[in-house]
DNA sequence: CGCACGAGGTGAAACGTTTCACCGTCGACG
DNA sequence: CGTCGACGGTGAAACGTTTCACCTCGTGCG
């Protein structure tokens, strides 16, 4: 691949002013820089990145290490993450943790040997020693590392009163692992905001695939439940369809409220009701942590709390008047007929 | 961060033991080995992947160029290949496409900055220039370069004599965007191994946003049609929610197959047939192509086809009596009480 | 005893950039 | 007319590795 010296070659001119009219660190007379810029499309030029590296110590790359990449509110996270970190002028580096905190380890460390300028980590537990890179964790907080999350608590408030709003007496409430901070978080606000009876609790993974303990007890004919709180929208997605393999009715007999607002959420049947994370926002703001880290900003660990916001959809209507009208899944229009 | 002069000065040997001593490039006797290892962890050595880079030649990195990162199909594939790269000792950088060609170009030429040794690509559309990197194409084929994917043909095959055996007259089909390969490949395979009527075919993207023009004919009243044969299972799960908008039972009234099987596909109500793409093996052989060519493997370009494999659920079961049987839907259950 | 050879180590060049220090030339100003 | 500064440009060092070529012992064999 055509390299500087080619460039400067071609154009007539040293390296040194090659570099300076291509990387305008310095200025230059308007006829060298359109010699060299010519130049440098002729030749077919590629700067080596890695050997800006190695001379100015960086690298223009963030690396970015999730828990999983299955989960879709990870990858919209990606997604929003990549595209902030482009319109910064900066790379991704992207490396999939396999959820388990050794392969996490393993991530990390490639990321610090590749020398990322800085670090977007969704942690996948309680995180033990923070990189000693600049990092900013996202959607979960580790100590003395600049974080933005949404906020959880808010999340959990917001169902419960959504769901007692909504005339639901007694639900199920089926908390995320534990020892993830977010779990733990809408686990706090939802208890906070619910005052009344709730039917059983029970620690899910965040997934679809719904323990089979948890199974049993939804699909108990006795089991006296009317709404299910879902750690988030995976969950939720996987109680639908556990529900209604029993025969319950949702949401006439039973409310489904998830947390995320993953693409499929509306695309579920009955659409499902939850509670929106900004991703986007989550993304862009946690580059911007980032890049003012960088550009020097000292100061201790900084918090950016983003709000959410409930999407109310067929699942879990706003009202039990309205899970009647509203109730307009297949069985509904089948019986009607 | 620790380098390697480091390590040799706390070990009291040479820089250029320490680095034998660390990467094996040349025998060196226990002893030393031992002390630099020891030495190494206690400065806290961190090697420096660019310098072995430009020192090298060789990044020990593959660059992956995706459409898009919402599409679940893309990143399951995104993870397999993340992983099989691993295990081969590679990293993965990640550069999402905006899924045009123009951020397409740009992240390929990103990655070209990043002298990856070898791209594994899924072009957004009908590849124009092939990079000068080895590369491999998944899932669409580009000319003069390897590629991977399934066998699309096979699975428009799939659908068509799932959707005849199961006693379907007239489907709708909706093809892929035209400009895709794989599209095309499946809509070749549907035509070839149906011969009775259609009752209407349409482009759509490959997105569960179906368009309106497209609502519309599904939802008249007076469109007469059994099935519809989708382009993928994003576009299949946008057409089970326009359907029971429009008030057809699925799969009494009509079948609905996608093509993919993405997580999502079985949690649908009804639970969604489809075509299973081997993403796992789709990822590992791309890897596998891309370390042979590295090894130096030399000659034409190949071309691998991986076998699909129809799955058969509730969206459309396998004979129009299935149908009547394992119309297990809310619906069903519910009308029963 | 002398020589050759192998094992174990080391010095230093090279990879492609950026950037500091320097150099020549030309115009302006004292 | 001499000097100085600005301007436009260049040479070369440095970033952290790897690796080639070489060097120094100790040892085994003739």
């Amino acid at each position: 691949m055509a390299k500087l010296e080619d460039v400067a070659r071609e154009a007539g001119v040293s390296i040194a002013s090659a570099s300076y009219a291509l990387s305008g660190g310095k200025p230059v007379s308007a006829a060298l820089r359109r010699r060299v810029l010519d130049a440098a499309t002729r030749v077919g030029y590629v700067p080596h990145r890695q050997a800006r590296t190695l001379r100015t110590g960086r690298s223009q790359t963030f690396g970015v290490v999730l828990p999983d990449l299955v989960n879709p509110f990870f990858t919209a996270l990606l997604q929003a993450i990549e595209r902030a970190a482009r319109e910064s002028g900066y790379g991704t580096l992207v490396a999939g943790g396999g959820g388990d905190g050794a392969s996490e380890a393993a991530a990390l460390d490639l990321l610090a040997e590749h020398r990322v300028d800085g670090l977007v980590w969704v942690p996948a537990g309680d995180p033990g020693a923070i990189p000693q890179v600049p990092t900013v964790t996202v959607d979960r907080a580790a100590p003395d590392c600049d974080g933005v999350a949404a906020d959880h608590d808010e999340a959990g408030r917001l169902v419960a009163r959504h769901l007692r709003g909504a005339g639901r007496r007694r639900p199920v409430v089926l908390h995320g692992p534990s020892d993830v901070p977010t779990a733990r978080a809408r686990s706090r606000g939802f208890r906070d905001a619910w005052t009344g009876e709730i039917a059983f609790e029970a620690e899910v993974p965040f997934d679809h695939r719904i323990p089979a303990a948890v199974v049993r007890r939804l699909a108990d004919a006795e089991a006296d439940y009317d709404a299910v709180a879902c750690a988030n929208d995976a969950v939720a997605l996987g109680v639908l369809r556990t529900l209604q393999r029993s025969g319950r009715r949702v949401p006439t007999q039973v409310a489904v409220v998830g947390v995320d607002d993953i693409a499929f959420a509306e695309l579920a049947e009955p659409p499902l009701t939850t509670v929106r994370q900004p991703v986007d926002a989550l993304g862009a703001e946690a580059v911007r942590l980032l890049t003012d880290r960088l550009a020097g900003v000292g100061g201790p660990a900084r918090r950016v709390t983003l709000p959410v916001r409930l999407v109310v959809r067929a699942s879990s209507p706003a009202s039990p008047a309205g899970a009647a009208r509203t109730d307009g899944g297949p069985g509904a229009r089948w019986a009607a007929r």
